[in-house]
DNA sequence: ATAATAGTGTCTTTTAGACACTATCGT
DNA sequence: ACGATAGTGTCTAAAAGACACTATTAT
């Protein structure tokens, strides 16, 4: 097929050929990528400790320019051949040893603002996923991945591992403390935080960062920590009420002192997002 | 600076020079953008008429290869000085001469299974917005927009234009009868939709559709097509009570056959995403 | 026995829902 | 006057919340 010009062969092959004929061509051209962004996407990865009742996010410390030194969510730049959704599960795996399953992690929003990152063009596709305590070692400090503890403290967050805290404010969505998190990372935080908080009563996926089975108690102490309250201010029988229905019964857990308590787990329909 | 390897040089300014050395740097570096997807941004723009009783939502029609002839979300490629927010808003007026705020949009949700786009790796950004039917005019026909009516019967949403009838599953998301959407627009708008219905009860945005003031039956009728009902089996008096905290009464419209209904408006803090 | 923990039962307040009633308009 | 539309009031059932009580264990 010949051309007068390439604006007549383009015009030909968009509005004229048959999509397989523009297919074909399509693929030969040389394409303006050159104006595409770079992606990257993010993980909120959230556990809970049971000794010590503190809810943990995981962070990386990153070893290159930029924010060299500072902490920041486990991710990095998705390929071709996969989904956001499997990219932040490899380079969660990747970065910090943590397998998670494609049904356990939730998409949380994409950020975009123009300068969010000083490379250049790069837009990030931020997730949320839960595991229980038990991968709590998977953190591997050799390749500089930590947990931190997640704090509420009215509208502040207080995020602290060793020396290092990091202060946000739930409103403004700003840093106030000595340190700080690479990028726009503090407020995506602040996003999984919210979210959790909001809609945990209608759907306590959260639960799952208490493993696979858990007590009415513990399952008040998760919420507590989202609501930035003493877990006691929440009455047990009320509480237990309005989560029953997401919950089986599933045991008793023998140890301890006290009565021995109930064991649940969160019914099927429940534990995916 | 010497160095022996590329390799040597990328180490000292990822890992030894000071932020911004490495910046002045990698911005003189060639970057294997080539790997780069393409990113768009897609709006489910949504009104509703009252004289007719129906929502509507925005589709173009595609007037080149992939998808030519096709119905599709209005929409395009976003540009590295906006945030993908602002490319969706340029996008829609661009392409359907509708103007929409910045603060009257939502995200939905990044859609990038491989293969969703033909002609490569093409991943999406879509958005919400609603709009009052006094700028429903808005839709420019030479420009292939047009306002397709959406209505839910069971667990169904029928898109209908004129001959043009597109049916979606909510359940399945897929595509039931003979016309079909461009991409994976079809589980876009089931997105929007599905949203919209969970949430309106709690965050009742989407009577901006309504324009700026409506009376109580207007509201009921809207969430009763969102809900998949007739309006009428929604009870009047109860409807209002829930609904009273949202609004404020701003008046009465005179006109009509029966008793003069109370205009009201969403108060400001929820005319806003 | 007692303190600590956890589960159960009961009462009250609040909210949601059903339904009847009143008000205003056009014809 | 009457039908159509719309707003108000009331009663009941269900849900949420406060709080007291019972059960089991370790010390």
């Amino acid at each position: 097929m010949e051309f007068a010009s390439k604006q007549e062969e383009q015009d030909y092959y968009q509005h004229v050929a048959s999509e397989q004929e523009f297919l074909e061509w399509y693929k030969k051209q040389e394409h303006p990528i050159y104006q595409n962004p770079s992606v990257t996407v993010d993980m909120v990865l959230l556990c809970y400790n049971k000794s010590t009742d503190q809810i943990k996010v995981l962070l990386i410390q990153r070893r290159g320019n930029p924010y060299r030194n500072s902490w920041a969510l486990p991710g990095g730049f998705i390929t071709a051949s996969e989904s956001t959704g499997d990219s932040v599960i490899r380079e969660t795996k990747e970065e910090t040893g943590v397998t998670i399953s494609a049904k356990n992690i939730e998409q949380l929003h994409t950020f975009s603002t123009p300068g969010r990152d000083p490379r250049g063009w790069v837009i990030t596709v931020s997730y949320l996923a839960f595991i229980g305590e038990a991968i709590l070692s998977a953190g591997d400090n050799a390749n500089q991945a930590r947990w931190f503890t997640l704090e509420r403290k009215d509208n502040q967050l207080y995020l602290t591992s060793g020396e290092i805290e990091i202060i946000l404010d739930l409103q403004t969505q700003k840093s106030l403390g000595k340190d700080d998190l690479a990028f726009d990372h503090n407020q995506i935080i602040i996003k999984a935080f919210n979210r959790i908080a909001n809609k945990m009563a209608h759907e306590p996926q959260v639960l799952q960062v208490l493993g696979e089975t858990f007590t009415i108690t513990e399952a008040r102490k998760v919420f507590a920590k989202f609501l930035g309250v003493d877990y006691r201010s929440i009455d047990h029988s009320n509480f237990k009420k309005s989560l029953l229905d997401f919950l089986e019964e599933v045991g008793e857990r023998p140890a301890g002192v006290g009565r021995p308590s109930k064991l649940y787990r969160l019914k099927e329909d429940f534990r995916e997002n």
